[in-house]
DNA sequence: GAAATAAGTCAACATGGCTGACGTAAAATC
DNA sequence: GATTTTACGTCAGCCATGTTGACTTATTTC
């Protein structure tokens, strides 16, 4: 990992560019909340209902286990906020076919109408930041993104492959 | 660098690439805060009370308006974080000498170690990443993440300049 | 002298994490 | 077939960090 190609580009990474990295992520996702946030505290619902209407609406008929690895959170965590979404007919579940211990997780109607409101606001800034920036750029922030996620995670945005999910 | 077309570039926006847009600041986020969250933890402190030791290192002499508008938090929630670190001597309070109202923040040798600790293996994630994605890339993620911050803050990022802070 | 500003404080509340303990049903293993 | 493991759920309580609203004090500005 180490070798970055030698040739011209030792990249120099002075204190400086690392804080301002650090800071670009701070000031990036407290924006990239902000909007979601206000709509759902409308709603009486909170960040960490969007996350899960999100992550169901992006892998649907995603059982619990799976959600809590992507999330990283407790499973008691979880319970709470799944179960006003399950009562409030956002989320449905039914049970795995070839494991009937699974809840598999599956948005409903209005569920797909909640996740795109709120995901929308979200979808417009990265949509106008990418195009403010070009395509080379954008390369660029993938990578340098992919590289700030843990590995483990990373497959998850290879494209199709022989992926083991 | 990729294709980027010379002439006017629609740069295609797959909702695909959305999606991906917002899952790679989720992820990221989510790692990039992990580390030193697990580091506050043991001495009892949060990832709130990194914040504020972060940005009075960042701004030394930095008043409680000027981290309010920072943070996008209120004053009270401000109050219980600074009032530990303050108490536990990470951070120092003066009064100021043009405006006698203002408490002028600095961080104590305490809270400078405290700094550096917590923001080292944030600091080296980012590293990492730009070591290994090229600097090229840093440039675009650059400039894609200043996109998706509020413009207000942009200025923030831009070099000296006249800037009026 | 009055009004505005910088900061602090008290109280109450919501959200979303956490641990620990325990239960049930189904699947996997010995 | 009995045992163990897994998937999920649930109760109870704690903690960190955000919120609103009301009020005080010191200082600066008008």
């Amino acid at each position: 990992m180490a070798d970055v190609k030698s040739g011209p580009n030792p990249l120099f990474l002075r204190e400086e560019d690392l804080r301002q990295g650090i800071e670009l992520l701070f000031y990036a996702y407290r924006d990239f909340t902000a909007e979601p946030d206000a709509m759902l505290a409308k709603i009486g619902l909170g960040r960490a209902h969007h996350r899960v209407v999100y992550f169901v609406g992006r892998y649907p008929g995603i059982n619990v286990t799976e959600l809590l690895g992507i999330l990283q959170i407790t499973k008691q965590s979880l319970a709470r906020v799944l179960g006003d979404l399950v009562s409030q007919e956002y989320i449905a579940q039914r049970a795995g076919t070839k494991d009937r211990r699974q809840r598999l997780l599956t948005l409903t109607e209005k569920g797909q109408e909640l996740e795109r409101t709120l995901s929308d606001a979200q979808r417009a800034r990265i949509a106008q930041a990418y195009r403010a920036a070009g395509a080379a750029a954008v390369e660029g922030f993938r990578t340098v993104m992919l590289g700030i996620i843990d590995a483990d995670d990373r497959a998850k945005f290879q494209p199709p492959g022989p992926g083991k999910r």
